[in-house]
DNA sequence: TTGCGTGTGATCTGTGATATTTTATACCAT
DNA sequence: ATGGTATAAAATATCACAGATCACACGCAA
């Protein structure tokens, strides 16, 4: 029995192709909330036929990043301070789960390399580093190596980056410290301090709320 | 402006229908973990096209009740204790948060219809009343009014489902008495008791789980 | 001869594109 | 305002295609 000594090649799968730009563009905030989005206009964009973009939208519908309306267009979820709540709720719940197995098994280079992401210089175009962010959370969730919660988190994500847009134009003046958690949780991590790790976990996600839910 | 005086018939959007009906067979436990199935198959048992399917199955798939394999053939999630575990602590943090929002909203109606679902005839069959304990649950959950939390649980019953279709044989022998924590959590839901009321809960999520992860 | 690997082809699969049908909305005339 | 019509979009069906699987026969070696 030979093991193969050459990789599959990633065939077509333009649904896949389509699916990540589009996950791309939502947790860069690119879609405003109640925005209408059209089958044929994303296929153009992509250079694709309807089908493959069809099916990832289907997936983005099945996530909650996209709706069905009654009219059977599609529209990004308008902003919902009941969802948004809910949003948070599941994020505090479903994140410190992640954070607990990944602290089973982080080690050493994985902690460096989430220094690293956040030690990256802030883009200088004053947009907030929505990618930084994302990358600084997940690549501590996927230590945990989870295949269920993982993928809720993410749709969960993907329905909170649309708000993100809401968000971006009045960031400046927010001036929110979202590194100062991170360093927190980094910290926690090193000493192997569950408790403090999620402590500011917590406080980092709450914090991602604060322009959206002022009144917490 | 004259108000519609008759509800629409929700005709056409076979893709939802088709979506229903494989949902359905789903959390009935009808499709066996390693299962492969096929979407000219699924269509011509539903009586429609490809198109329809297809995308009832990338929903699915979004939901982590199908998976694509490496050849490009559609299979049910195979048996896999890891994930199990992990269904289990998703559905214990989630299904916590939607009880106490349901019991914030709760009335005595629907305390009512709940005792009538769990005293409705078991089935003669000898099956276990798979669709029982899936309609207490959701009735209960629905009365949070959630529209982030609640599908995410749909989710995690869906991935359960085809599990569960390994424990139907040996039911029999496992004996189970699953009403015995739904007649707790009414009785908590009447004397308004939330500690009482999620422990009952936790207690029937954990029974859930017995036959599938005897080790716990 | 027996056993095992190998190639072949029929048949199945999903994928992507496109044609057809259905529905909703905007527009225009009345 | 009302009603009909035109237009555009989505929903569905159908088609062409490339890859995967399986059964089976063939050939070579022990």
């Amino acid at each position: 029995m030979s093991q193969p000594k050459i990789a599959r090649i990633d065939q077509s799968k333009l649904r896949e192709s389509a699916y990540d730009a589009l996950h791309e563009a939502f947790t860069r905030g690119a879609f405003a909330p109640g925005e209408t989005v059209s089958l044929r206009t994303l296929a153009d964009q992509l250079g694709t036929s309807m089908t493959p973009v069809r099916e990832a939208v289907r997936r983005l519908v099945a996530e909650g990043a996209l709706v069905d309306t009654p009219s059977r267009t599609l529209e990004v979820p308008p902003f919902d301070a009941d969802r948004m709540r809910e949003l948070k709720s599941a994020r505090l719940a479903l994140e410190a789960l992640l954070l607990e197995e990944a602290m089973d098994r982080i080690d050493k280079d994985v902690i460096t390399g989430l220094e690293k992401i956040i030690s990256a210089p802030r883009s200088e175009t004053g947009t907030p580093d929505l990618k930084q962010n994302y990358d600084f959370h997940f690549t501590l969730y996927r230590q945990s190596r989870s295949r269920v919660i993982l993928p809720l988190v993410e749709a969960l994500w993907l329905q909170y980056g649309a708000f993100l847009n809401l968000v971006v134009r009045e960031q400046a003046a927010g001036e929110i410290p979202e590194h100062i958690h991170h360093e927190e949780i980094i910290a926690a991590l090193r000493d192997n301090d569950r408790k403090s790790a999620q402590r500011s976990l917590a406080l980092d996600i709450e914090r991602s709320f604060k322009l959206l839910l002022p009144e917490s």
